[in-house]
DNA sequence: CAGTATCCGACACGATACTG
DNA sequence: CAGTATCGTGTCGGATACTG
């Protein structure tokens, strides 16, 4: 496999650069993004409206709906999120996971379980390593 | 549910200034960042020293020595990798996955052949969304 | 060889305000 | 309600130079 991004910047992935790099790289990228966890593991339960998504996912952690909006287009452009805009007033969007979106949120809720399982040995792991490195 | 972070009402974190977030987000994104994964892979086929990583991973992608110092170096605290300094001149140091690590790669592992397999599916689904959205 | 230190640009991200 | 536009800040990340 190959992977890489060029120039500095995290997630310049909106430029598609193909040259050296693998693709696969930027779909892991997409799908274990700080917030494309959290929206995967939500879908992965039920289709969620854009306002649920924010309030469910700012109960945790601070979203902005800059950073909403632009994963999920992110995820919907990538085939994993269908987005189902109802025409009426006010507006009525829904946002489901397709199936290839299913597959890769039932990977992420499996790493986010054993994240969750092994967090607390985890942490005795970096205390006992800034012990050792000695922080006062 | 609780799956990606810890409870629901997990706002009581009085330990270390994580930002609000909850513990297992933390272990997710160390073991999900960009270079983590091509490390943790590379380290779940055997052990490698810093060199070899470094010129592993900087045939697919530039990886800088300071970040991967700094990827290990978490990797490390965590208690996923196991750095084995052996004192001679010059300088020789392992680096190996630990039980815990292994586990983690063996899943972003997964994750990764996944991406692989679904990649050429995901790039139609880019073109057909960019397509539709008409990007000049 | 295995890092560390410094500079600096690029982008992620949150907060806020605004639109259809 | 479901976004978009704009701004400021923090962090990521590469390049380069230096140390033990």
């Amino acid at each position: 496999m190959a992977v890489s991004t060029a120039g500095a910047g995290t997630a310049a992935d909106e430029n598609v650069d193909t040259g050296g790099m693998c693709p696969s790289r930027l779909v892991m990228e997409h799908v274990t993004s700080r917030w494309a966890v959290l929206i995967l593991i939500r879908l992965l339960e039920r289709p969620h409206r854009f306002g649920e998504l924010r309030r469910s996912i700012r109960s945790i952690g601070q979203i902005s709906e800059k950073m909403l909006a632009r994963t999920l287009q992110t995820l919907e452009r990538d085939g994993f999120v269908h987005r189902d805009a109802k025409p009426v007033v006010p507006p009525h969007v829904d946002y489901s996971l397709t199936e290839l979106g299913h597959e890769a949120a039932e990977q992420i809720r499996m790493l986010a379980l054993w994240s969750h399982d092994r967090m607390h040995q985890v942490q005795k792991s970096r205390e006992m390593y800034d012990a050792a490195k000695g922080r006062p």
